[in-house]
DNA sequence: AGCGTTAGTTCCAGATTCCCGAACTATCGG
DNA sequence: CCGATAGTTCGGGAATCTGGAACTAACGCT
């Protein structure tokens, strides 16, 4: 069980968080996270949408999205909480994160995902 | 050889945006037709940055980024047309393009790619 | 301390997708 | 009709994704 991995803001690259993002399931669970500010993990986001996530395959989902600097995990006694990584992101990518949400956000999937517009927050 | 589909700008998913220009090659072809407006496939790309790309992965690569709806492909005579649809693309999901090539122009490795910031034009 | 429970990770095998060389098709110029 | 050029399709090995099952770690309780 490795101490949970995070780039750096700097080599944060930008086809790792298309990548990441690019999974409605993980999009919604950063949107999730991002609204919330902070969520802790698998049991919280079992679902997305009505769709029931493994806990494996969601593992998974945070690892990727956490190899991709989009949040930051520590682990908090036998929980893991999940933190978004927006400010550092929007600072280095500055328009990226947002164009993204709002788009999944135009979309009625994106929206039954639980994905909803930003217009500044 | 069937005859090029292209999604109505409604069908259009971010996802499949996403996924195809979480691809840096595929990045850097669609930041290079719609830079130019108008460019014609495999030949005039044989390369991007000091990468070779066989003729199939290319053809590939353009098929995605067709039938995500970014670029819109026309036959005339023996080759292929491809023009961006930035300005559809723009109008349904504002501020997704300039974010995702502004995020890899704000990079070394986009910009040895030909990936350079918009700044609106 | 020992036990049960809860939270997450790791392992692995089947399914899917990606990559690219080779063969094919289509169009133009002579 | 022939050759050359532009691009697509085919096929199979490589890489990646998915999710069930087994495993580990941190409490809470007695």
């Amino acid at each position: 069980m490795r101490p949970l991995i995070h780039p750096a803001i700097d080599d944060v690259r930008p086809e790792a968080i298309l990548h990441a993002l690019s999974d409605p399931a993980r999009a919604a669970i950063f949107a999730r996270i991002m609204r919330a500010g902070c969520v802790e993990a698998c049991s919280a986001l079992a679902a997305v949408g009505d769709r029931v996530i493994p806990k494996s395959s969601l593992s998974n989902h945070f690892k990727i999205l956490r190899e991709a600097g989009l949040i930051r995990s520590e682990r908090a006694g036998v929980e893991v909480r999940n933190h978004s990584r927006w400010d550092e992101i929007e600072a280095r990518f500055p328009g990226l994160l947002p164009g993204i949400i709002n788009a999944y956000a135009a979309t009625p999937a994106g929206n039954a995902d639980g994905i909803a517009a930003l217009d500044d927050d």
